[in-house]
DNA sequence: TATTGTTATACTCTATAACTATA
DNA sequence: TATAGTTATAGAGTATAACAATA
């Protein structure tokens, strides 16, 4: 039934055998993020830029902080991206004349154009991973991915913060 | 069609419109590792420490550049690890008395205890979350994780390193 | 006094290169 | 001289705390 380490042979392989999730995941992640970093050099955008990007082409934001907590960054480290991306005309951030400790976020068009290409770009390198599994997989994977990428930490079972 | 800023309904939502992969999956890790560390720290092993049991729970292997690569690691950075291992009887080290330069790297029995007492309670928690998945989606999920996680960067399109 | 953003500091992680020991 | 391992140094990324401006 298993080997002298325990190991079960192949024909005999269960669910049980497989790696821990985050094995699997973090050579996935390593993997796209090389597919990326390349087109988000052509086009000049950092990879925490093209994020801002993404999330401010939802819609505005009110506060830095907002933003940074939405993109699972800290509020002090997206400063100098947000620098970066208002020097290069790609969103806009203003003291809200109502309460002007806040800086209004919003993407400019030249903004949205940059992330839109850099997205299409994008696409079509995931496009070519992805080639790997069968439709249906495809389909679910994406799914699945969506699903688990909207939990938060609190959806795990002990993770009440202890207080 | 669609609105102002040229997003579709949610009625309307293709593939599309979904985010990128690198996106969705960086949360997932998060989540994972969030989940791990807890269980790691009660162990009283590392993350790079369980990563190398893992390794060796494969099998020995004759030179630690070898296993370093195998994990993804630099051979310089899991010197530490190795070191903490073996101070805590986890691994078996030993230089090669073929050549003396190789070390040969087991893992003992204590170690193989620890990593699956480690593996068990990760199981645990990697539960709850793929209870958020169909059955269906689960099996999906982890095949096409199986399969992507298989994969090096020379199979992107375009990563022929320059020479 | 509380909040938003910013700056400064320190800390962790990682990568590079220099060194040793074997061959 | 070449290779395996180690150590030392420096660099990037990040987090913490102190600070300035506004409320």
């Amino acid at each position: 039934m298993t080997d002298r380490t325990g190991r079960r042979r192949d024909s005999e392989r269960r669910d049980d055998d497989r790696r821990d999730l985050a094995a699997m995941v973090h050579p996935v992640l390593r993997l796209l993020v090389a597919a990326e970093l390349p087109v988000l050099a052509a086009h000049d955008v950092s990879m925490w830029g093209y994020s801002v990007l993404t999330a401010l082409d939802e819609g505005p934001v009110r506060t830095q902080a907002t933003l940074a907590e939405a993109i699972g960054a800290d509020k002090t480290r997206i400063i100098g991206t947000l620098d970066e991306l208002q020097d290069a005309g790609l969103i806009s951030r203003t003291p809200d004349p109502n309460d002007r400790r806040a800086r209004l976020l919003s993407i400019t068009d030249e903004g949205r154009r940059v992330r839109r290409a850099v997205r299409s770009d994008i696409r079509a390198k995931e496009k070519h991973l992805l080639a790997r599994l069968t439709p249906a997989e495809r389909t679910t994977f994406v799914r699945a991915l969506e699903k688990l990428s909207a939990l938060s930490p609190d959806d795990l079972p002990d993770a009440q913060g202890l207080p």
